[in-house]
DNA sequence: ACCCTCGCGA
DNA sequence: TCGCGAGGGT
């Protein structure tokens, strides 16, 4: 038996919300740790990786592991059905086939309950390494977000290019040329406004702007985003939840053009 | 070379704002004594006139005049990327293909540049005479703003009739009829919300109520609207600048009706 | 261009 | 806690 108690149903709602526009179909792979989600978005290229750990439940208890077929659409939608502020308890029986979420006012008494059918879904579970990456960025997730949205009126691909003092976006288009460039900088009052860079190696890759959109969805999890490039590989752009737990999006870089 | 520093970039998003809606393509014509355009709409009936005087502008420098043909919707979306507060520059070469954009924030070390690629647009520079008007009339123009929205539910044309005591504005439909009659007052406390009305001749002219809301795009760009008014001329609506320079709006009155 | 959502201020 | 304004998305 699964039950999995949320002070407030606004995180699960977040959470589903950042994936949902990548994601239709995906498994709940629930343990006594907490909640993991492995998963492609539908073109295949961006891999999306959840983990939600106990700590994220005010109540958590998970007697053997389960797996829940979840189509994101319904249960956003089920979510979206309780008060920010309702308790939100998610239930499954060892065997289930279906998944109850029960959201409770705090105050009143009111109780509404929401069973939703679960789906047989094949996806392998893949092992991500831990690698060893260029450079990491460290920066507010608003910022990154805002980047992402501007530059993306102009083309299809964003350029990043990290040296030892600074960060640049570029994106180059049929109307016009835009480029964001940062410098790290350690704001004291307000730690998550800081853009942070770590570099081993600079690096200059290209990403398509129509992933990174998606990924930006992820905004409202964190308040900074933490972005992981090296050379030809995948880069990770992790948003940590405070509660314990993160949402990671695997994105490969463009490796055609120029060279 | 061009180079104007705006201390906000609110200002040029503001006034790109106030015309993109009528007016899609124009002329910037640059000079040492600032910015100045010139255009009219899209039906060639509403004329708009801009000046931006180097006042406006923090840092201003034009070594030579040049015309920048700009394509407003796109740098609508540009001025856009900044964030209000940031420092926004202006830069073109003496005989620029492109305008570059450049924002830099005040506390952090981010700096963005955007070009934008530049068009060939026809244009005759209209001389516009200082004309002698019947009446003009000074009044808030967030007022202004709100007779004209809310009369344009009623008809498309907007009445108005000045007399030496009252300003009266009026829209006829076919679901019902609308005024509104405005009697001059002076605000010691403040000035900006008097009504002020200087009349040498009563008029009473109709105008095009699409053009109108056309015009009070511009409120925001000032408190108060100058209107000067004569019969069988085009009308002044003028949108003074705090900061130098203003945008004005000739629209000719309605002839044929009712004579 | 219009509608909805989020953030900030009263 | 509610209302208003601004920004973003469809």
């Amino acid at each position: 038996m699964l039950e999995g108690k949320f002070d407030e149903s606004t995180l699960l709602k977040k959470i589903v919300d950042s994936v949902k526009d990548c994601v239709k179909l995906c498994n709940f792979n629930c343990t006594e740790h907490g909640i993991t989600v492995q998963a492609v978005d539908d073109s295949r290229v961006l891999l999306v990786s959840l983990l939600v750990g106990q700590t994220a439940f005010s109540e958590y208890r998970c007697d053997r592991d389960v797996t829940l077929g979840i189509d994101l659409e319904s249960f956003s939608k089920i979510i979206k059905c309780g008060n920010n502020e309702d308790y939100l308890t998610l239930l499954a029986e060892d065997s289930p086939d279906s998944v109850m979420t029960i959201f409770e006012d705090k105050k009143k008494e009111r109780v509404s309950e929401y069973s939703l059918k679960l789906m047989n879904i094949d996806s392998e579970f893949l092992k991500i390494d831990d690698m060893e990456y260029d450079t990491v960025i460290n920066m507010p997730s608003s910022e990154f977000a805002k980047i992402v949205r501007d530059l993306k009126n102009l083309s299809e691909s964003l350029n990043i290019i990290v040296t030892k003092d600074s960060v640049k976006f570029t994106s180059e288009g049929e109307v016009g040329t835009g480029s964001v460039v940062l410098k790290p900088y350690t704001d004291m009052d307000k730690p998550e406004e800081s853009v942070n860079v770590h570099l081993d190696n600079p690096v200059d890759l290209t990403f398509g702007l129509k992933y990174l959109n998606d990924i930006i969805k992820a905004t409202s999890l964190s308040s900074t985003i933490t972005i992981k490039l090296a050379d030809k590989t995948p880069a990770l752009f992790e948003y940590k939840l405070d509660v314990g737990g993160y949402l990671r999006f695997y994105l490969a870089p463009k490796f055609d053009e120029d060279e």
